[in-house]
RNA sequence: GGUCCGGUAGCUCAGUUGAAUAGAGCAAUUGCCUUCUAAGCAAUAGGUCAUUGGUUUGAAUCCAAUCCGGAUCACCA
């Protein structure tokens, strides 16, 4: 249990015993002691004064004195200032804490429990390759699935791979009419780029032909529509979806190569998936629902014989399931998708990380599960996180000012090389340690770049600026990683008892108190499914942990009880900065 | 227009279940490498927490109004 639960239990007892007041849990707040007054917890005593009609003052001295005396060895003093009861808790707590702990690899890690949990995440496009903005949700999905994980749930990673459509249809043409039969293999270009390239040409291609016909007099939009390459496109998904021969051989040979492209950047970037979806199996599926909605009398037909639902009631309007043609759209999809994945995994828990400009989509999803009396409806969830934007606004594959994830990784890690070369200290690895010392640095800071802000914001890249080596960056919390292996490569903690000690130094305290908040920081980030909580608190305990080294010599220390407890200290702050940088996806090196 | 989200230092962001004098990093200025890795440490400077009013012992945090920015309300996915 946690000091500040155990502490609140205490104060729940001292008052009953003082008092015989029953005072519940969530009336106490329990804060670090700000630095500027002695002590190292301090309870707020406002939250709970006027149930005990007393003064603050009183109040805080009787029950700072009850505390003490029923608990000497945890705590050693107290005061009172304003409505705040500061306590200091015994060196002797911490020390013990730190003996008890400091091997513990899996320390902040829960028991299983029986929630059944999927991420869905990345999910991407077939006509593109990956940029930021996939980047940011691959990182949160595979985080927020292994934070889960630790905390005792049962995960299942899955994707939904969006393999048809309109879209696809745009780079297949393209391909038709301007590759000459190039594949990614005549030209060398990785497989999704390869497509990526002729999804880009069509954009181009269409703008070029929709000219004439709106000096001719046409509206944009139809300009848009009769544009002779759109019209090729529209031709082409509806043979897709009369199963013709050709185009189907064209489709699974193009997706084949983005797979190809995806599989080398989901490898480097460490993306892992349970089990992969095909829109082009599930895209039909939605279809049963609508009858069942009719029945039911969720769902109501319109004159022109397309399906809707009426949601007005719930404050949103009305939302077409079926269309007029017969043919399901995004929404009914994504009830069969939901219904499937059920029966796959039975799950509990189904989150769905997509960017929040869905969040109307999944709001209405989840409201027609619920409709149709589905058992999973309740579980259904939406992970959304804010979009990455360029100072110049949105990413668009299209107008092509995007930030290639294949391209920012590769230009990370040359700045990596360079500033590892510059330093020097690894000047014997050899090439293929190299390389992997220069990968784990440039993720390490791409993937704490994109983790350390809150999933919910949208946030900003300037590519000017790039990322950054130095502060609050994966790469210093992994050189404090590396510095600490350093000193313990020399030498190792000997396993003993707590020997007496007193006088912990104000930094050894300091992080002894943060390392002893790592479970509920776990907790908190897994609670909120938040990772920004661990990227956060990893920084912190590194950066203490600087300080510590700057002015408390480990090796050369006082006294032989001093360097064994320092040992211990570097050892449990490696391991608590290791544990909170894999639950990112982060590696952590032993030397850089 | 309806709904939802946001506005904190020059920039990027913490802090938002109310709690003591609002914190980091970058950028700027100044010190510190013969001692465990300087991708570091220490320090200085930088704030009308969008605005106004309200609730409270106490408000960046809660409420109301206003201003600004974004998303969404498709027979696209």
């Amino acid at each position: 249990m946690s000091i500040t639960n155990e502490m609140k239990g205490l104060v729940l007892k001292s008052i009953h015993d003082l008092y015989s007041y029953e005072l519940s849990a969530a009336d106490i707040t329990i804060n670090t002691t700000k630095p500027e007054f002695e002590g190292d917890y301090t309870i707020v005593l406002f939250s709970f004064v006027k149930q005990l009609k007393k003064s603050p003052e009183q109040l805080g001295h009787e029950l700072g004195a009850e505390l003490l005396k029923n608990n000497p060895g945890l705590f050693t003093k107290y005061n009172v200032i304003k409505g705040f009861l500061n306590l200091s808790i015994s060196d002797s707590y911490w020390v013990n804490f730190l003996y008890q702990t400091y091997t513990d690899t899996s320390f902040g890690h829960q028991p299983g429990n029986d929630q059944r949990v999927i991420v869905e995440y990345s999910s991407p496009n077939t006509n593109k390759p990956i940029h930021l903005g996939h980047l940011r949700n691959n990182f949160l999905g595979w985080s927020v699935a292994e934070i889960m994980k630790t905390s005792g749930y049962t995960v299942f990673k899955t994707a939904i791979m969006n393999d048809r459509g309109i879209h696809i249809c745009k780079s297949m043409i393209a391909w038709k009419l301007f590759a000459n039969g190039a594949t990614p293999a005549s030209t060398g270009i990785k497989g999704d780029h390869f497509v990526g390239d002729y999804y880009v040409q069509f954009g181009v291609e269409h703008k070029k032909e929709m000219e004439p016909l709106i000096a001719a007099g046409m509206s944009k939009e139809e300009a848009e529509k009769n544009a002779p390459i759109m019209q090729a496109a529209i031709k082409m998904l509806q043979d897709w979806e009369n199963g013709d021969e050709e185009v189907r051989a064209l489709w699974q040979k193009m997706n084949s190569w983005v797979y190809e492209g995806f599989n080398e950047t989901y490898k480097k970037i460490g993306s892992d998936f349970d089990k992969n979806y095909f829109e082009s199996d599930t895209y039909l599926m939605g279809k049963g629902f609508v009858e069942e909605g009719l029945q039911k009398g969720v769902f109501f037909k319109k004159e022109d014989g397309s399906v809707w639902i009426d949601l007005t009631a719930d404050g949103l309007d009305e939302k077409l399931v079926l269309r007029k043609d017969g043919t399901s759209v995004y929404i009914t999809q994504d009830i069969g998708l939901a219904e499937k994945k059920y029966e796959d995994f039975h799950y509990d828990q189904s989150f769905h990380v997509i960017a929040d400009e869905q969040n109307y989509h999944m709001k209405v999803l989840k409201l027609i599960l619920q409709k149709l009396g589905k058992p999973f409806a309740n579980g259904v969830q939406h992970m959304s996180y804010g979009m990455v934007e360029l100072p110049s606004g949105r990413m668009k594959t299209r107008e092509g000012n995007v930030v290639d994830a294949d391209d920012i990784i590769e230009e990370l890690k040359k700045v990596a090389r360079q500033k590892t070369e510059e330093l020097g200290k690894v000047k014997d690895f050899n090439p293929g340690e190299l390389n992997e010392l220069y990968d784990t640095i440039a993720l390490g800071a791409l993937k704490f770049f994109l983790l350390r802000v809150d999933p919910k914001k949208r946030m900003i890249f300037n590519p000017e600026e790039s990322i950054d080596f130095h502060g609050f960056t994966g790469p210093f919390i992994q050189f404090i990683h590396a510095r600490i292996k350093s000193i313990l490569r020399k030498e190792q903690a000997v396993n003993s008892q707590q020997s007496a000690q007193d006088g912990l130094l104000k930094l050894e305290k300091e992080l002894i108190i943060l390392l002893e908040q790592y479970p509920a920081i776990i907790e908190q980030a897994c609670a909120e499914h938040n990772p920004s909580a661990l990227a956060i608190y990893a920084y912190t305990v590194a950066k203490t942990f600087s300080s510590f080294y700057t002015e408390c010599s480990v090796l050369n220390a006082e006294s032989e009880e001093k360097k064994q407890l320092r040992l211990k200290l570097s050892e449990m702050t490696a391991n608590v900065i290791a544990s909170a940088m894999h639950l990112l996806g982060i590696k952590v090196p032993e030397r850089m």
